[in-house]
RNA sequence: GGCCCCGUAGCUCAGCUGGAUAGAGCAGCUGACUUCUAAUCAGCAGGCCACAGGUUCGAAUCCUGUCGGGGUCACCA
């Protein structure tokens, strides 16, 4: 049930019944009236903004508008009483009965209330974390990974067909310095000493690849030359690292549908099918780009160059496809995968890409523009930097000093349900601090635990009342509660279908969170009444009737807490120690 | 220099794609526990929404410019 979505319907059809009468003039368009929750709850509990939205259109005065409408929309049960007020918003009370009826539809539907219907199973594709398979995860990872993952699942709660995919840069030069890195490790293994040069990978993750190769190929492959061993090293340690990086996105809690290797689309005829798309559509040219404007590259000169004419799509300057020699540029292959996106039938694409990345944004954005002929859309996001914090001082890394803070140390210093939730209180288009101390900290400092002890504590004073069923509670009379506390709470649960649907429309987990900061704060209120007057406690002596209402009230609080909590894939906690 | 993101309370951040008197948490002050776990709650105080214009019934939100912070910038991925 989405309260406001199905009141909004009510006011566009009296707003059709005003065309019909003729009060409002035919032709208007009702795209912008919108039914939302008052700043102030004193203003009732809905307000729609449409008299005054109207009013230019229809060259009448808001207020007349508003008290025409306001006239029709009491004729609708659920409507008490609509006010005109302020500069013409139409502020609507609604029958109790109607969020009190609520409780038992949450207790039916469980973890599935709040489902939507909005993507109507349109198929998304997301598209995270996609790191080199060079080593292991790093911090500046997880937020993608966080973030994604829990996009996907919003968009599924929201009626999306959802793939989650992992694009694999195994075609590029970086797996070649993997791989003449995996080789001083082997030799290391074999009894030489490695030379680690400047520009190969030195981490210690690769000694057991060096390890492994030694057992596969024994001595085999030493002092040979690099044009003997490259493609077989290249395979075993990309292979190597993929598992690596799938045990690290397992160890958050990170599933992935789909690994799309980049390196099959070489020599497959994929590139130059997608290349050949955007020729035909006259975007592919033979051309020599101007130097970018402002700082001029020292080593600067012009080159002809295969171009792709993205700026027809939006971009900025036209990019290359091919280098100098013929080759595919890193962009080609990036073409060709979006292009693959969408001949799987994809309806909308999303990438999640780290913040270093933005400059690829609008290229990126024209190709699938233009090879889709503008039908898919495709939105990126972009996850600022995470900064980290120790004991309140800055964290710096570095790649010299081999000192990178890898996902696998988060998660095993805080674990995967704080890590997930401290990387969601943010915008992903916000800088993020993490601190590690804050983060294990149990206060209300501490967003994760302030929501997980709400659950908690429903789960405890449903404990202290038996632990009665969902299907007992529902049969509660929920008429009962009428205290204005026990109201804001039902209203704050009204509106978490309505966020939901915000939330996936906008690509934006983070209010999840915040919305589940605010409920548990509408709990703990209505929990410390109890203490303040006896009388206002969920478990009542000698009042089994109120008791089992406010026990139904409070594990609906607990169901949608725990919904909410599956989205950012964070897991309820039924107890705290 | 071009492009992208950001600028909201002392600090960390929300602000529902233009709505009513801009909200939380922390820090500060004042109160509430022989508890349905106080790991909590209530209250007070705290603001030129970076700045200047513009768009309109109405702007923290949209457009332009300026300042400040971050990212990025021709065959690397």
């Amino acid at each position: 049930m989405n309260l406001f979505a199905e009141i909004k319907s009510v006011v566009i059809e009296k707003l059709e019944a005003l065309t019909a009468a003729g009060t409002l003039p035919a032709g208007l368009s009702f795209a912008n009236v919108t039914v939302e929750p008052p700043r102030d709850a004193l203003h009732g509990d809905l307000a729609t903004n449409a008299a005054m939205v109207l009013a230019k259109p229809a060259k009448m005065k808001p207020r007349d508008i508003a008290e025409a409408l306001a006239a029709l929309l009491t004729d609708d049960a659920r409507v008490t009483s609509a006010d005109v007020a302020g500069p013409g918003f139409l502020n609507l009370r609604i029958d109790p009965a109607v969020f009190q009826d609520m409780l038992a539809d949450i207790l039916a539907k469980g973890n599935d209330f709040g489902r939507s219907d909005m993507g109507a199973g349109r198929k998304v594709n997301v598209e995270y974390v996609s790191a080199n398979p060079t080593g292991p995860l790093h911090v500046g990872h997880t937020r993608g990974a966080v973030f994604g993952d829990a996009l996907s699942s919003l968009l599924d709660f929201a009626g999306y067909n959802v793939t989650r995919e992992y694009y694999i840069n195994d075609g590029g030069a970086q797996v070649d310095v993997l791989a003449r890195s995996a080789y001083e490790r082997y030799r290391e293994a074999c009894g030489h000493a490695p030379e680690i040069k400047e520009g190969l990978y030195p981490g210690d993750y690769l000694k057991p690849v060096g390890e492994a190769l030694k057992a596969k190929y024994g001595d085999s492959l030493i002092d040979r030359p690099e044009s003997d061993w490259l493609a077989d090293i290249r395979l075993f340690a990309t292979e190597a690292m993929m598992d690596i990086v799938r045990s690290d996105l397992a160890s958050l809690g990170v599933k992935m549908d789909v690994f799309f290797s980049e390196k099959a689309l070489y020599g497959t005829g994929k590139i130059e099918a997608a290349i050949a798309s955007l020729d035909a559509k006259g975007l592919i040219y033979s051309g020599t780009l101007a130097p970018p404007k402002g700082k001029l590259p020292e080593d600067w000169e012009a080159r002809e160059q295969t171009l792709f004419r993205s700026t027809e799509h939006g971009d900025d300057v036209d990019r290359p496809v091919q280098k100098s020699d013929g080759s595919w540029t890193y962009f080609a292959p990036d073409i060709a995968y979006h292009y693959d996106k969408i001949e799987r039938g994809f309806d909308e694409l999303i990438d999640v890409f780290g913040a270093d990345h933005g400059g690829y944004v609008k290229r990126m954005k024209a190709a699938v523009s233009a090879l889709s002929d503008g039908k898919v859309p495709l939105d990126i996001k972009l996850c600022q930097l995470v900064r980290l914090f120790k004991d309140g001082e800055p964290f710096k890394m570095s790649k010299r000093a081999n000192n990178f803070i890898l996902l696998s140390d988060v998660v095993e210093q805080v674990g995967p349900d704080v890590t997930r939730f401290v990387m969601l209180t943010r915008k992903n288009d916000a800088p993020l601090d993490f601190d590690f101390k804050k983060a294990l900290e149990q206060s209300k400092d501490n967003p994760v635990f302030y929501v997980q002890y709400a659950h908690a504590r429903v789960c405890s004073v449903l404990k202290k009342a038996g632990n009665p069923t969902d299907a007992t509670l529902q049969q509660a009379d929920f008429s009962l509660l009428t205290t204005p506390a026990e109201m804001a709470l039902l209203k704050k649960l009204a509106e978490w279908s309505r966020l939901v649907e915000l939330a996936a429309k906008h690509h934006e987990p983070h209010r999840v969170a915040f919305y589940l900061f605010d409920l548990a704060s509408e709990f703990h209120a209505l929990q410390h009444l109890g203490k303040v007057d006896p009388g206002l406690r969920f478990n009542l002596d000698g009042n089994p009737a109120l008791s089992a209402a406010r026990q139904g009230m409070i594990r609906a609080v607990a169901v949608v807490i725990s919904a909410g909590l599956g989205i950012l894939g964070v897991t309820p906690a039924n107890e705290m120690r």
